[in-house]
DNA sequence: CTGTTAGCGCCTTCAC
DNA sequence: GTGAAGGCGCTAACAG
């Protein structure tokens, strides 16, 4: 009957069909967990990932869940809202034996309590918040990020730029808008330009923070003529800030955002695209191949490749 | 062992103590797999939702996760992408004991079949797109809503009232804007006024297409005073159609959504609040109920209260 | 090829 | 109060 079902050993076509019609006939369907227990695998996956409501994460997810939709993996969502939270469900996940490998979106964590507690489980980091030295981890260069947004605007002829981004100091320890902002500064030193403080904003990570952020930066008697935003969601709000002010994008003021969401599409937001989706996608797969092939993925990690998306507002 | 892990005979304290120190230094941790083939139980709720970008969606389930979070039982998403998908998975649900109880997000599904193949499992509904007869269904009243909106908007003075939606016709089967646009039309002739078909429109579920819409409303040579949009995403949308327009919210076009998403609050938006986040509560509380107590959820289903949120746009 | 059997790790029941 | 044993349903290994 296992042989069978598992299609693993050879089985004469004709005991096939009679076990087949039996199995069939009885209504029958294999009960999970005493296959685990016998097999020693849960077939789940976990994803630990932060309160899901940013459209960044929710596209990851995405990604992720097309992936294990295909295989014979259950996805098992674990979605930490306070930063507090990180270290006790991690334990739980490392401990309960309940899922077969994990997969860690944009949280930091300790590898080596990790490792200490498990050693065992597989653990993909998808965009990491600090250096991952342990576990296959999928990334991209957000400083690299910075300056190539930056440089664009520079090269359409921008020497005034003004930067919208949300708080450095978050308590989930997020760390993409400060790496952007990094490289914003050296993509204005490296053009000899100035860094005008004034002009730079850090806050809430609401579309309504960064409206008010960028109407603060755009009613200064001398304003820049582009803002580089360092996440697509903010940018929207920096977009209904300059139709506050009657301004016009581009010709008043240019925007480029970071991340390209959905959103950023239908408001023609020209942005830095990390591949979102794609990274789900790829973290899942890794995470199949490892399980499968009780092998690390390779290469172990890799920086995901950036682009503009020229569309309509620089 | 087993005594001491669940607390349930009457264990000595002295053995409890060693026991627990005997564990302690073993590092540990029982076999989930084991406790739930013997125990009959999964642990584990699985949760059936569209393709979850949406506001909505993602409020409700993170609705769901908080209350999951606090127990013992693991959230499995099943999120579907394609409508194709709904059978399959259910079917797949149903079928392999994988999960103690189902809840369904805002996805038609056959209840006689689902019964067929496994009337045991628990399985509640939230917001249910079809009349729910067998399992306990948490939702509300749409057309109701929309008269509620509607009606706000006449009690305001409005006597010209036009309407944004998302198709009705759409291939998953959702059907609030159906619903809600009959409530708008309930209300606008029970006020003695005139639908303006000219002033109606339906279209994709993007913040574009309702601008879109709305700017063709909006740019008619007769306009109306104000528009009820059936989802506050798409409001979103029409409200910057009227920025376009240069028109200003609420003197020369008053808008009110419905669904009080997250960015309502930020945007000012005048909306219809129904409590998605609590609905998710609610519907994983039941569950929980229904598992624990070994029967139905009392009430069976309920319709949660609407309410208007007064900001700025009306 | 196919029937049989020994665990997988836990909970529960039964003796002591 | 506590040790011992049976059984949950499946897989894998072992005889036929």
């Amino acid at each position: 009957m296992s042989r069978v079902l598992n299609g693993s050993a050879q089985v004469r076509e004709e005991t096939r069909q009679k076990v087949l019609a039996a199995i069939d006939e009885l209504n029958f369907s294999p009960n999970m967990a005493a296959r685990q227990l016998s097999g020693g695998k849960t077939f789940t996956i976990g994803v630990m990932t932060p309160f899901f409501t940013y459209p960044s994460f929710v596209e990851r997810l995405t990604g992720i869940q097309d992936v294990l939709h295909e295989s014979a993996y259950d996805l098992v969502l674990h979605s930490i809202r306070f930063p507090e939270q990180v270290g006790r469900q991690l334990h739980t996940l490392l401990t309960r034996n309940r899922v077969d490998g994990l997969i860690v979106l944009s949280l930091p964590f300790s590898e080596e309590e990790t490792r200490r507690i498990n050693p065992d489980l597989p653990i993909i980091v998808i965009d990491d918040t600090q250096a991952i030295t342990h576990y296959p981890s999928i990334t991209i260069d957000n400083v690299a990020g910075g300056e190539l947004a930056t440089n664009y605007l520079i090269e359409r002829g921008h020497r005034t730029l003004g930067f919208v981004g949300d708080r450095i100091d978050n308590p989930f320890g997020f760390v993409s808008t400060r790496r952007r902002y990094e490289g914003f500064r050296r993509a204005i030193d490296q053009a000899g330009l100035r860094l005008v403080d004034d002009w730079v904003r850090f806050g809430e990570h609401t579309q309504e923070a960064a409206r008010q952020n960028a109407r603060e930066i755009l009613s200064m008697e001398r304003r820049p003529t582009a803002i580089f935003v360092s996440i697509d969601t903010l940018a929207l709000g920096v977009l209904a800030a300059i139709d506050d002010l009657k301004l016009r994008v581009p010709d008043d003021v240019a925007v480029i955002g970071f991340d390209d969401i959905q959103a950023a599409t239908y408001m023609h937001l020209t942005t830095v695209r990390q591949h979102l989706v794609y990274s789900g996608q790829l973290g899942a797969r890794w995470m199949l191949d490892w399980l499968d092939r009780k092998d690390l993925p390779d290469p172990a990690s890799v920086a995901l490749p950036l682009e503009i998306v020229e569309r309509a507002t620089v």
